[in-house]
DNA sequence: CGATCCCGCCACATT
DNA sequence: AATGTGGCGGGATCG
């Protein structure tokens, strides 16, 4: 065994990005007890070792003493691997010259690799996030163990804190099911409410001042006191059967994870501290807490957070306060829950699929597109990223979760494919039904899992299939088109032709986006002319305005009632908010703003706090069909609730039911004319260079489940070249050319478009705009960054996610993406999580330094992300 | 030097 | 008794 593993970690693959230096740092750690040698991590490597590594690897098989000494002789030399201590030095001597040493050195496996957090990203990589109810994923502890080289006593940490999250649960020794996420939004609901008991008072101090952490002290004993009790709800609740044994007061780990999961959904903020958590995690027994025991307690807080950080819930932060820099998380999972959130559309998806956590999550970007799975996936590669923000490149790391991800990424897609053909077959056969995320990616394709991109997001496919799963009223509504996107472009209305495919827009400034415009084909009502002009205003409103949009705001507000957003909710009270400085990551993403903005009233009025995912929703479904909503006002205005609906709504709705939101869901759809699904948009000072072309119809949620069916991708929007357009007289044909089939949705035959698009831009440039936006950055440097902004539904989600504060749909919210491949990819916009989009901003760059977006170069996932990144920065540091 | 957190000893539970 | 679990904290690394 150990040869075997050995080989795998030895040679190969440098770690690459680490930095390690091979001088000092391993010189130290004696190997410890005989007893475990294998310690291996594996890295993905394919390579091989080199000769000498075999070599090194037989001579360590055959004698472990050897190694030993070895490792011992090493511990002198200035460089040292691990890995080579592993090896017999006898090759060290004759074999490992420099070069070898080299590579020797760079597989040295430095403590990160050999971290919680990336172990726990390998196991999760080896399951699908919503593995298909059929089928029974069991775990062996052992054999993922071996398989992760890593001794059993760090898979139970990672089982552990799943377990606690109901990802898994134990049944039978060394054995453990695997779950998945599907349940997760519901665990997640029960720990916020078990948590607002157990921890709400706590958090409404938060962030008040330095004495917060008095105050949670003090509360915590008195509140602790009470719901302390171990068995916090959750096991109990959803699966007992392992919860029953516990006799012992084991479990900790877990307990102690949902407490701390709880803490972060009950904090307004969304941002824990360690050193908080740590005392109100220790139990509520005294509070006096030795110092001893509060190092210990953090300490498996880390464990924790590492496995939460895999599951991209939380990513790590920084608070400042006066003391100080703090180690903090933030939560970066859903928020709402489907149940709960009376905001149909945005939240469900958003919260359910998490964050995509993984994927989805992590794929923050996600906007664009609408159809096409390869498109999709792109985009959500480019852009996305992993959890955590942190400044890696994906690409250039191997561990990027995302990339180890991919694989996981696919095979998600593929369950997800799965189901949604399941959907797609049931919704076929109830038109009335479709459910907005109708179109998924097919099963089949493969593409999603063969090209991935360095960067991989998850897409918003997963965050679809959540929803399809769960198609309750939430979700559904998030697909509703619901926007009533009010706003109009300045210029005035456009000219649409209920005929016309596309609008033109004299000036401008416009931008827009797309919605989706999906299914509801069926209908083939078409929009009067007059609607289509609302609609069209609203279309344009929406992205940005989406959140603007009605019935978006109306959401909004109460998401942000609820959540605090940072930016505004916050600050009633919490000044805290301020002093923790949460990278603006948290602030995420504000959207930008608009040169110009569209005044779009209800915009403003949304601060973009959780309703931004209703509007992302929104925004997407375009709506054709009500202009302004009403139907959306069905649901939503019908719904408005304001703040202290949504808590019934969340409360009484089980994801599970379908019940409502479907209905009208359904009815929506059938309601929708059909519009011209592009709009196009002339350029605007800023892009002079650019036309827009913005479907109209397209989803962008709506991925192609229909992909079977049509293989069309949607896309939202195109971009092209003015003089690309030039020579063509315009554009495209819209998807609506296709309202083929039951499949209805937006997609249409982008081909066409996307190939004019492209030629135009040529193929280094060109540019697809999904729902989010995307700009091309070298196009035109005059542009202002702002005025580029794109808002992507995924943003918009992303915003109520996190919390923008930002004034920002207002702008034009315009992003637009470069696609590497031309060819014809779609974009799902759907997939986009709000969750995630934080991560995923800053991932990728967030950092990212203007010179670098500026440049433009032409990566497409650079642009993607740097475009985003500026609406980060201009909406965080607008204000 | 503080923040992280790997490592694995060892106690307790289960078989 | 052997094996499964997992609390726990020393001390190595990281930043």
């Amino acid at each position: 065994e150990n040869i075997f593993d050995r080989s795998r970690m030895a040679p190969k693959t440098p770690i690459k990005n680490e930095p390690v230096d091979l001088s000092k740092q391993k010189g130290c750690t004696p190997e410890r007890n005989p007893i475990t040698p294998v310690k291996l991590i594996d890295r993905p490597q394919p390579d091989p070792w080199t000769p000498t590594a075999n070599l090194k690897m037989l001579v360590s098989a055959a004698s472990p003493d050897m190694r030993d000494r070895e490792k011992k002789k090493e511990l002198f030399r200035p460089i040292e691997n691990s890995e080579q201590n592993d090896m017999s030095d006898s090759l060290q001597y004759d074999m490992v010259d420099d070069s070898t040493v080299d590579e020797f050195e760079k597989q040295r496996p430095s403590r990160k690799q050999k971290s919680l957090g990336l172990l726990c990203q390998k196991f999760l990589a080896r399951y699908p996030s919503y593995p298909l109810s059929t089928e029974k994923t069991t775990i062996s502890l052992d054999e993922v163990a071996s398989i992760l080289g890593v001794e059993r006593r760090r898979i139970y940490d990672i089982v552990n804190v799943l377990e606690s999250l109901h990802l898994v649960s134990r049944v039978a020794k060394n054995q453990y099911c695997w779950h998945g996420r599907h349940n997760l939004s519901q665990t997640l609901q029960t720990l916020q409410e078990a948590g607002e008991l157990q921890y709400g008072e706590l958090m409404t101090f938060q962030h008040k001042e330095q004495d917060l952490e008095y105050k949670f002290g003090e509360r915590k004993k008195e509140t602790i006191s009470d719901s302390q009790d171990r068995p916090l709800l959750d096991f109990s609740e959803p699966d007992c059967t392992s919860a029953s044994a516990n006799s012992r007061k084991d479990k900790s780990l877990r307990i102690m994870s949902q407490k701390f999961v709880m803490l972060f959904l009950v904090s307004k903020t969304k941002i824990v501290t360690l050193d908080i958590a740590a005392k109100i995690l220790i139990e509520e027994t005294q509070d006096t807490v030795d110092h001893s025991k509060f190092k210990t307690k953090v300490r498996r807080l880390y464990d924790i957070a590492n496995v939460l950080t895999s599951l991209c819930l939380i990513k790590k932060v920084h608070v400042t306060e006066e003391r100080g820099r703090k180690p903090a998380f933030k939560w970066i999972g859903p928020v709402e829950f489907p149940g709960k959130i009376d905001e149909p559309s945005g939240h469900s998806p958003i919260s359910d699929p998490l964050p995509g956590a993984q994927r989805g999550a992590c794929a923050p970007y996600q906007i664009c597109a609408t159809g096409k799975q390869r498109f999709t996936r792109h985009a959500s590669f480019n852009g996305a990223q992993p959890c955590e923000g942190t400044k890696r490149k994906v690409s250039s790391e191997p561990n990027s979760p995302c990339q180890e991800r991919q694989d996981e990424y696919c095979s998600k897609m593929i369950n997800l494919a799965t189901v949604c053909r399941q959907k797609i077959e049931e919704d076929t056969r109830n038109p009335s039904i479709t459910s907005p995320l109708s179109l998924l990616p097919v099963p089949g394709d493969s593409d999603f899992c063969v090209n991935p991109l360095p960067q991989a997001v998850f897409p918003v496919v997963q965050a679809d299939v959540p929803s399809l799963l769960l198609p309750n009223g939430v979700s559904s509504q998030a697909l509703q088109p619901s926007t009533p996107a009010t706003s109009k472009t300045e210029n005035g209305k456009p000219t649409l032709l209920p005929s016309q495919p596309f609008l033109c827009f004299p000036s401008s400034s416009l931008f827009m986006l797309c919605g989706g415009l999906q299914e509801n084909l069926l209908r083939e009502k078409l929009p009067t002319a007059g609607d289509i002009g609302n609609r069209r205003a609203e279309e344009k409103a929406s992205p940005l305005g989406a959140q603007g949009a009605g019935p978006p705001a109306s959401c909004q507000k109460r998401s942000s009632h609820k959540y605090a957003l940072p930016s505004a909710p916050i600050d009633d009270e919490e000044p805290a908010a301020k002093k923790q400085t949460v990278e603006q990551s948290d602030v995420p993403l504000s959207l930008i703003v608009p040169k110009k903005p569209f005044e779009s009233p209800k915009a403003e009025s949304t601060p973009g706090g959780g309703c931004a995912s209703a509007v992302h929703l929104d925004a997407f479904h375009l709506d054709l069909s009500s202009p302004a909503a009403p139907e959306t006002a069905d649901k939503k205005s019908t719904k408005p609730l304001d703040s202290q609906e949504q808590e019934k709504w969340s409360e009484n709705k089980d994801p599970d039911e379908p019940s409502p939101g479907k209905e009208h869901v359904s009815k929506e759809n059938a309601n929708q004319p059909f519009l011209p699904q592009y709009l196009y948009v002339q350029p605007t000072a800023g892009l002079s260079n650019f036309n827009f072309l913005f479907s109209a119809n397209q989803a962008p949620g709506a991925i192609g489940l229909a992909a079977s069916q049509l293989p069309s991708l949607s896309i939202p929007c195109v971009v092209m070249p003015s003089a690309a357009l030039a020579s063509f007289p315009l554009i495209c044909s819209p998807t609506i050319s296709s309202p083929l089939s039951p499949v209805p949705d937006g997609s249409f035959s982008a081909g066409a478009s996307m190939n004019i698009s492209m030629s135009g831009l040529a193929s280094t440039t060109p540019v697809f705009i999904g729902t989010t936006a995307i700009v091309t950055p070298n196009a035109s440097p005059s542009v202002d960054p702002q005025q580029t902004v794109h808002l992507s539904p995924v943003l918009a989600r992303s915003c109520s996610t996190v919390k923008l504060d930002s004034p920002v749909c207002m702008g034009h919210p315009v992003t637009l993406l470069k696609l590497q491949q031309p060819s014809s990819t779609p974009v799902t916009p759907k997939s986009i999580r709000p969750a995630r989009h934080e991560a995923f901003f800053k991932t990728p760059g967030s950092l990212g330094d203007p010179g670098t977006w500026k440049k433009g170069e032409g990566n497409q996932t650079r642009n993607a992300s740097s475009v985003q990144r500026r609406l980060e920065i201009s909406g965080t540091s607008t204000d």
